[in-house]
RNA sequence: GCCCGGGUGGCGGAAUGGCAGACGCGGCGGAUUCAAAAUCCGCUGUCCUUACGGGCGUGUGGGUUCAAGUCCCACCCCGGGCACCA
């Protein structure tokens, strides 16, 4: 602790002791309740919440980050009049939980436990204040109830279903993965493995039957351009025709299924139908059901090891692009009829070709794709160009819009004889060709998505059980609800192998059909923590229902959350899921219906960034919030996490300016208690206009510090407290002496001020201020406790200026500046200007000709 | 390749089209001290000038405007996301 007071001195006041009045306070709202909100609350409602974290011990300063700008605003909004609902829980499934069972055999839970014990010791440290009679933990059996009731719901709706497909196999975490906890690389988001590919049966929400409904609705909340932009690509909606192509032997002849009564035929998805006259061949799946059926017998082995080849290349290779292409193709010895031209084309397979993307077939028209130009040119397959080429065009397939042309080319009677494209731009065209597809009844006008659904089955123990039953005879049966939640047995043993212990525990897997009593299996799959963190934020609202997850009345309350406030790395995989959430239980009848989006306004705060190139190795310890908290204290931390940088931003943590913003701590200290030797001798009497100028200050910040917080403009903020801080020490140590009431005042009112963002120093130094000095009651019987003060209110009149700098240019340039009163006008601002020496100097007798006059600010003479 | 951000002092950054560099860090100087730390006060874009002053300056090149860090066009660089999606 520093002293700022010379050695031999008495000691006048109180030091600042951040150890000793932070716990203090954190008790205070605890015990008051101070933060604890009721659902008949009177005043307007607020939702501003922080996403729950995982239980992963102490906070780490992401959290602090996250939880400095959530506490601020439900701050900011308490005294600002609001009810404002700040809950916290914790999202508690999770591998990080079942890993360290594996390693020391301990249980999950007792882990976890204890990590949400320090993690919740540790908010608190920071000074985030919540209605902690509100926790809700993932793991928690009244949260897991809800968590499978949902899935039930959405069980008996359609929504989940189980399907055998080609899945995401995580060999280190050992588990089945969404196709959103996969990175473009082919590697695992969360454990960094190569993903695997393999043939499983698992369950699915149904998240594609919203797919046109979460793109559209984007346009509806207020969110940051970037997530809504990553939303959009994820979704990937495209808009082309899907047409049929009838299957034919080398000779023209119909290839029949094997029963031998249909005509074999296959559909492709294409977005320039306008094009279909140059098809020259089309691209299968190597997974494609149709390819056993068509391959031409001499072509079969050649076409098995291929398809065979291509399963098992791994996903990374198979997006791989440098792989020669001659490799990832292969001819079936089939042909297929283009319905626009008539003619028959080869049918190849290629492992480009997605199985489950769109019918898993393509068209291919080299002339304007620019892969099948590639592979044209491999495997020496025509092109034909149905796109007039731009005067100079030196590339190889041409995908611009231009003229369609050989559409028909002039020697072929197409069987589409009435279509012609030829001369029309794209636009045209391809309404044209999508018009004669549907009136021909070969094809259709078709939307593709490239959301798939949710892959949510887990092959974990740690997570929420699916409750559903497998019975020999009744098949999938879903627990009854009066019998959830299905809870993992206690008595479980984890071993090194990492395979679920729910496979081997007998007593948890073995059965009865709830339908008709015969011994049945229970699913020993658990859910993606996602689905537990897709409804959390709704079962806020009414945590305490036995009977319901949530109840309307208090959702239509509460619903949407006002501010969410987060991560942006959780841009497409828990905001897309949320969102689906909230949809589809709308349509449910279980949310209101006029809920369909979760989060009205989000922020995405910045990371920060601990092991860049600039984090040195003797600095790299000094990152643990704890430490700062220990020394410093958690309002000179959370002070320069505001102070560092606009919110949104990444950070450097040796960007984190620590000491200015304990600096700025003391100086307020010093200045603010009672007792302090820079306020031992003040004036008394009658205002004057030293002291009119400093109120008139303090006015100028109150409008200025509300609309920064307003527009979360935090650091600047702080740049303001921190000026006007020194402002009032200049007046506290000018020869003249500062003026007692204003003095006291305009303290008083900084403190206010900086509440939200320093919450601990504040409360104490207006309870010095107020409270202890019994016999010094505020003349307008303010509240003993800052936080429930009133937010201070700007009076319009004082943000006028005495006078205002009036800047002289001349052709531009700034010459000279000029006090005049606030409400000069332009002539008075143009005299004052002409009156100037250095004008007159500089405009040496001439006379302008032109003025330009924004009076009181500025006059521009241009001569 | 496509889509978002972003390029301002030694550093982090500020600036409804109207005084570029607020505020902080760092640096320099002064006060205080036996001394140091802490504290308090001041200076701190750059070049020319003893000074008074003045020139130049927000990635590059153009443009609009009385006036551009801010708006428009073209380009360069950095960060992030998406990317064989037919």
């Amino acid at each position: 602790m520093s002293d700022f007071r010379s050695g031999s001195d008495v000691e006048l006041f109180e030091p600042y002791d951040p150890q000793a009045i932070e716990p203090k306070w954190q008790q205070y709202w605890r015990d008051q309740g101070t933060y604890e909100v009721d659902n008949d609350d009177p005043r307007p409602r607020y939702y501003v919440l922080c996403m729950y974290p995982y239980p992963s011990g102490a906070a780490h300063m992401g959290h602090v980050r996250n939880y400095t700008f959530g506490d601020l605003l439900t701050r900011y909004r308490t005294m600002s009049g609001d009810a404002v609902l700040s809950p916290m829980g914790f999202d508690s499934f999770g591998l990080p939980a079942e890993n360290a069972a594996i390693k020391t055999g301990r249980h999950p839970r007792a882990f976890t436990d204890e990590r949400i014990e320090q993690l919740r010791s540790s908010i608190t440290r920071i000074g985030g204040v919540y209605d902690w009679r509100r926790e809700v933990k993932s793991h928690d059996p009244s949260y897991m109830r809800w968590t499978q009731w949902i899935f039930l719901q959405f069980f008996e709706n359609g929504l989940a279903y189980r399907k055998a497909a080609p899945v995401n196999w995580d060999p280190i975490d050992q588990t089945v993965l969404a196709n959103e906890q996969v990175l473009a690389d082919g590697t695992a988001e969360r454990s960094g493995a190569v993903v695997e590919k393999r043939d499983l049966e698992q369950w699915y929400f149904r998240i594609t039957d919203y797919a046109q409904q979460l793109l559209d609705d984007l346009d509806q909340v207020d969110w940051p351009e970037r997530v809504v932009t990553q939303q959009r690509n994820w979704i990937g909606r495209s808009e082309g025709a899907e047409f049929r192509m009838g299957v034919v032997t080398a000779e023209g002849q119909p290839v029949l299924s094997a029963e031998g009564s249909t005509p074999l035929e296959f559909s492709v998805f294409t977005t320039r139908p306008d094009t279909a006259f140059g098809m020259t061949f089309c691209v299968l799946a190597p997974e494609h059901p149709l390819v056993s059926q068509i391959v031409s017998e001499p072509l079969r082995d050649k076409v098995e090891a291929f398809v065979t080849l291509a399963r098992s290349t791994s996903e990374i290779d198979r997006l791989s692009t440098d792989r020669p292409l001659a490799d990832r193709g292969c001819f079936t010895g089939a042909f297929a009829t283009n319905p626009f031209t008539g003619d028959a084309v080869p049918i190849y397979l290629a492992d480009y070709v997605l199985a489950t993307y769109g019918t898993g077939a393509v068209m291919a028209v080299p002339g304007e794709d620019q892969r099948d130009w590639d592979f044209a040119g491999i495997f020496d397959l025509p092109i034909v160009h149905t796109v007039q080429r731009p005067e100079g065009w030196q590339g190889e397939a041409f995908s611009g819009d231009g003229p369609h042309i050989n559409s028909p080319s002039s020697e072929l009677l197409p069987p589409a004889g009435d279509l012609d494209l030829n001369g029309l731009n794209t636009v045209d065209a391809k309404n044209a060709a999508m018009d004669w597809l549907e009136a021909s009844g070969c094809g259709e006008r078709k939307v593709n998505f490239r959301l798939r659904d949710w892959l949510l089955s887990r092959q974990r123990f740690w997570g929420c059980p699916i409750p559903i039953v497998y019975c020999d005879a009744c098949g999938i049966v879903p627990v009854p609800l009066d019998q959830l939640p299905v809870l993992a047995p206690d008595d479980v043993e984890f071993t090194p192998t990492g395979q679920s212990p729910l496979l081997s525990h007998e007593g948890f897997l073995h059965t009865t059909c709830p339908q008709c009593g015969a011994p049945a299996r229970r699913e020993t799959d658990t859910m993606d923590t996602f689905v537990d963190s897709s409804w959390y934020y709704l079962r806020f609202t009414d945590p305490w229902s036995e009977d319901v997850p949530f109840r309307q009345d208090q959702l239509a309350q509460w619903m949407p959350v006002d501010q969410y406030i987060g991560g942006a790395e959780h841009a497409v995989l828990h905001l897309m899921y949320a969102r689906f959430f909230t949809k589809a239980l709308s349509d449910l009848q279980v949310l209101p219906a006029d809920l369909r989006e979760p989060f009205q306004r989000l922020f995405t705060q910045g990371m920060i960034r601990l092991d860049g190139a600039k984090m040195s190795k003797s600095k790299g310890n000094l990152v643990a919030p704890e430490e700062i908290i220990d020394t410093l204290g958690a309002d000179a931390l959370r002070l320069s996490h505001l102070a560092v940088k606009p919110p949104e931003e990444d950070v450097d943590w040796e960007d984190v300016g620590l000491e200015g913003c304990h600096r700025f701590l003391m100086r307020l200290w010093r200045l603010a208690v009672p007792g302090s030797d820079l306020t031992a001798d003040l004036r008394t009497g009658e205002a004057q206009s030293v002291d009119a100028a400093i109120e008139r200050a303090t006015h100028v910040l109150i409008d200025g510090i509300s609309a920064d917080f307003d527009r979360w403009s935090y650091n600047v903020a702080v740049a303001k407290f921190m000026a006007f801080l020194n402002e009032l020490y200049r007046y506290v140590q000018a020869p003249e002496q500062a003026h007692g009431p204003t003095l006291q005042a305009s303290v008083d009112t900084l403190l206010k001020l900086l509440a939200p963002a320093c919450p601990h120093m504040t409360a104490e130094l207006w309870a010095a201020r107020h409270v202890e000095q019994g016999d010094q009651v505020l003349p307008d019987a303010e509240p003993a406790h800052v936080h429930t003060t009133a937010w201070p209110v700007a009076n319009p009149e004082l943000l006028l200026q005495e006078s205002v700098t009036l800047v002289v240019q001349i052709n531009g340039k700034v010459r000279d500046r000029i006090e005049v009163a606030p409400d000069a006008d332009e002539a008075a601002c143009l005299a004052a200007a002409l009156e100037s020496d250095k004008v007159r100097q500089q405009l040496q007798g001439a006379e302008p000709h032109r003025v330009i006059a924004r009076p009181p600010k500025l006059v521009n003479l241009l001569v």
